[in-house]
DNA sequence: CCCTCACTTTGTACGTTGTATAGAGTACCG
DNA sequence: CGGTACTCTATACAACGTACAAAGTGAGGG
């Protein structure tokens, strides 16, 4: 069995191929029976399953039979699963919509968009934040979403590298915050106690366990956060919250940050 | 089978007696033969499983193996492998070494400090990484860590709610950091490809497929950077850049930050 | 025209996982 | 000393990715 959630262990070549497969390139003359299905529509099926019930709903048997057909033959189509997940990932890149902020919008509009774009793009396709890429497939869908959302650092004064790690910074909070949320919703679907439930259940006992005086930070501001958000955690304050402390920490690097900009501290 | 990864499905008291846990609350008296382990026992061998071959290594069967008993023994004294999780969690927080700053001294130090001690956490401990945590198991060891990082956002002026969420964003932020690190450290030990054969393996066919006008941002940027860190990605550059990035943006919150500052109440 | 053989599709099988279930052995309490 | 609450063990199940081999299909070469 191979390692799960890893990608792109097969030949390189083969799976380079696959990524940048396009009509053009089937060889049109085949020996035995054509086949009945495309590497699309494998990758549609199993972003369909993915979709809906997460990487544990993505098996090989699950696509097989959403698309009539028998598990081994989609090893015809593809050569395995982490294959077929280099695949979808790199179909969401390439679908996902882009907002077309002119070169004159301000930056902080720019990145901005293309958080949000990162979070709605999470939380449409929430197996994306299970997944592990390091090298990640370099296919159309991943070029032209890195293409897209450097767009958003140009010009403004940035060198080439650290326009990469800017980027870099910025997708990775957006991630985290999109984990998060995902995963507080995933353990509500499935735990069958709300949240409520569960801190009514916890609740006692942790009283006679935990000493206020041992944590007195801890119970105080664990306290005023769940008075605030009415509950354990609110994933929109913990976005909003975090995407203005990365665009002030960004806006530290940014030479001219003209009007309507917040003072940067040190 | 249970859901992977996640994690506190069972019986709240039954796992909140088992995270506060210690010596004096063992009832003494017991009907059959005494218990040849313990929950420590259990636990510490579950984390040397977990930190030597990461979370896939992690299998009830072989921490049973490690303890020279059979799999099933364990469930008497571990509810399930969620549970386990958790215990597991609570145990790395308890014990992680925590930097004792001053009060008195400058808050960037501070946080800092916090930051550093997360990442030297996560580098030890690689599988918690790996670990989805919303609802997180309220053990000593949890509540120990939030007291203590809490502390590192006290007396800056700011309110019970901001600290919390000032401090879920540096947490967050190392988390990203460090599961990009461990993960591409896992790409180079499993794939048998360094990064560098990995790039000559697809850098010929990716020239037949790749149109450089087609993604200009792109191919100078990703070049750039290639050229700068001798590979596809440099660890410690990304982390100290992040966290100067994630310092300067909760400057902008911080009302007076002169150099050795006193701190002021609020 | 038909045979050959590359190719698609299928059925079966293996090893691995967490843990349900049932049985066997043990030692304290009445 | 017997009953019983407990520990530990053995066996079993369903689900996973996919190796392997057999069966079916249809275009190209003679």
């Amino acid at each position: 069995m191979a390692k799960e959630r890893s990608s792109g262990a097969g030949d390189p070549a083969r799976t380079l191929e696959l990524l940048w497969r396009d009509g053009a390139t089937v060889p049109a003359s085949r020996r035995g029976p054509r086949q009945g299905l495309t590497v699309d529509a494998v990758v549609e099926a199993a972003v369909g399953l993915a979709d809906e019930g997460g990487l544990d709903a993505l098996t090989m048997r699950a696509v097989a039979q959403r698309l009539g057909v028998t598990p081994m033959t989609l090893y015809t189509y593809v050569p395995g699963k982490a294959e077929l997940l280099d695949l979808m990932l790199d179909a969401v890149f390439l679908k996902m919509p882009r907002t077309a902020s002119g070169v004159d919008a301000p930056w902080r509009e720019r990145v901005t968009a293309v958080a949000d774009e990162n979070r709605a793009l999470y939380l449409r396709h929430p197996w994306l934040a299970e997944l592990r890429v390091h090298r990640p497939p370099l296919g159309p869908g991943v070029m032209t979403k890195y293409e897209h959302e450097l767009g958003a650092f140009e010009g403004l004064g940035l060198d080439d590298v650290t326009m990469d790690s800017a980027l870099t910074h910025l997708l990775g909070f957006v991630q985290v915050a999109a984990r998060t949320e995902l995963d507080a919703r995933a353990v509500d679907r499935e735990s069958a106690l709300s949240d409520e439930e569960w801190w009514a259940a916890h609740e006692p006992l942790l009283e006679r366990m935990f000493d206020a005086e041992r944590f007195p930070l801890a119970s105080r501001v664990g306290e005023a956060s769940a008075v605030a958000y009415q509950g354990l955690y609110s994933p929109d304050h913990a976005y909003a919250f975090g995407l203005a402390r990365v665009l002030d920490g960004l806006a530290a690097l940014i030479p001219a940050d003209p009007p309507g900009s917040v003072p940067q501290g040190q």
